[in-house]
DNA sequence: AACTATTTATAAGA
DNA sequence: TTCTTATAAATAGTT
């Protein structure tokens, strides 16, 4: 409006466009102000820039409380209350289809069955006869990976152990070290690895075997040997 | 501003003022409009005449619930927020709910098993299979009531005919009705009873036999014939 | 509601 | 940001 005529759009320029956003609002604030004066007018202006900075204008001698009720009560529309009821029946919705969601499980429970007609049922009975198939053979599925990681186990062990026996026999031609002597044989030691192991590896602690003893134990640590239970 | 300054003071001529107030109030609705445009802002204006007529400019793309939740937001004045919190609070939990027993459902019908631990799996199966067994019973007994209904459709079906043929049989060794005349036999007509029915009946509508009749076309209506469809 | 003389707002530049 | 100023826009008073 002055200096050359310009188009209603947005401004580009980003500094450009803070100075008209501050410049306007100015006027618009100052019209607004002179408006209240003039014509014994109530105004609020409320603006939000686009870097979501808040200013507002506001009549002497009115509050935006007091806007908010007047405006409420002039337009007819409650906005809190229509807000709130729009919410409730969302709530009310939700739980409808909850409500639903329990009765399908409940039905594929074998539950309130007598709410279905024929077609229905045997929908169901279809439905929940599949579903059982691959419930099952996923469980299978399961369970041999959990036994093959057992087997696993198990064989690393019995490596792990006969290697042991192996050393025991050679350290036997040698009196250097004698017998273990808490009494156990290697039978036993067998049937308990997980008390047995740690005991022997102390024994066998020597600079030349780090590495070999490293993975050893690596194999059979407590909490690995507990899954051995599933296989008794 | 024109034609002569003026104050900014309240003007007495009420149709002056009214005038006034119309003509700015366009004023400043265009100049928060361009505003609006120029400055990609959003902007509120509620105006409230001295003879209390409300009026409103508000940016498109942003609604006035907004605008005061905003305002509430930045000034920290809080009406009705705890009990709006309170109650989206309640909605997410409820669509949480409904998330999971949605899923539950899924899983009963086989799909996201691997989310399963072992144990969940085999209940799971375990639950399943029983509901399975359950459903079965329950589709079993609805189709044994059909059959037993159908049965006793078919039983009364049957009575009616034998007496109709054991009339027949009377009427036969009368002269004054003769044979029926389109040549179908008795077999034929026990084999299409629908068909045959209502033609039967009406040679014997004869009033001492009214109540007997009644009860007969009660049991046999074209409605109820539809369920021999299901023995065939 | 339309007109228009004048005031006011403001775009661009400093 | 603020000031300046040429010019566009708004509008007070009139018709």
């Amino acid at each position: 409006m002055a200096r050359g005529k310009i188009q209603i759009k947005k401004i580009e320029n980003s500094t450009n466009r803070q100075v008209t956003y501050s410049k306007r609002r100015n006027g618009l604030f100052k019209k607004a102000s002179e408006l209240t004066v003039l014509c014994d007018a109530k105004v609020s202006i409320i603006m939000v820039s686009c870097t979501d900075k808040l200013h507002e204008y506001i009549s002497p001698s009115i509050t935006m409380k007091q806007f908010f009720d007047q405006y409420q009560k002039a337009s007819g529309i409650d906005l809190w209350n229509s807000h709130y009821q729009k919410m409730q029946e969302e709530l009310r919705q939700q739980k409808e289809v909850n409500r639903n969601l329990r009765k399908q499980i409940r039905q594929r429970l074998g539950d309130c069955l007598e709410d279905l007609g024929f077609e229905e049922l045997f929908a169901l009975e279809k439905d929940s006869q599949e579903a059982v198939c691959i419930i099952r053979e996923r469980k299978l599925k399961v369970i041999g990976n959990k036994v093959e990681t057992s087997k696993k186990k198990v064989r690393s062990a019995q490596d792990v152990y006969k290697k042991l026996m192996h050393e025991f026999d050679i350290r036997g031609e040698d009196p250097q070290y004698g017998m273990i002597e808490d009494g156990r044989d290697y039978e036993n030691m067998y049937a308990y690895p997980q008390m047995g192991a740690p005991h022997i590896l102390t024994l066998r602690l020597q600079p030349d075997h780090q590495n070999n003893l490293h993975a050893v134990t690596a194999g059979t640590t407590a909490s690995d040997l507990t899954t051995y239970g599933l296989l008794g």
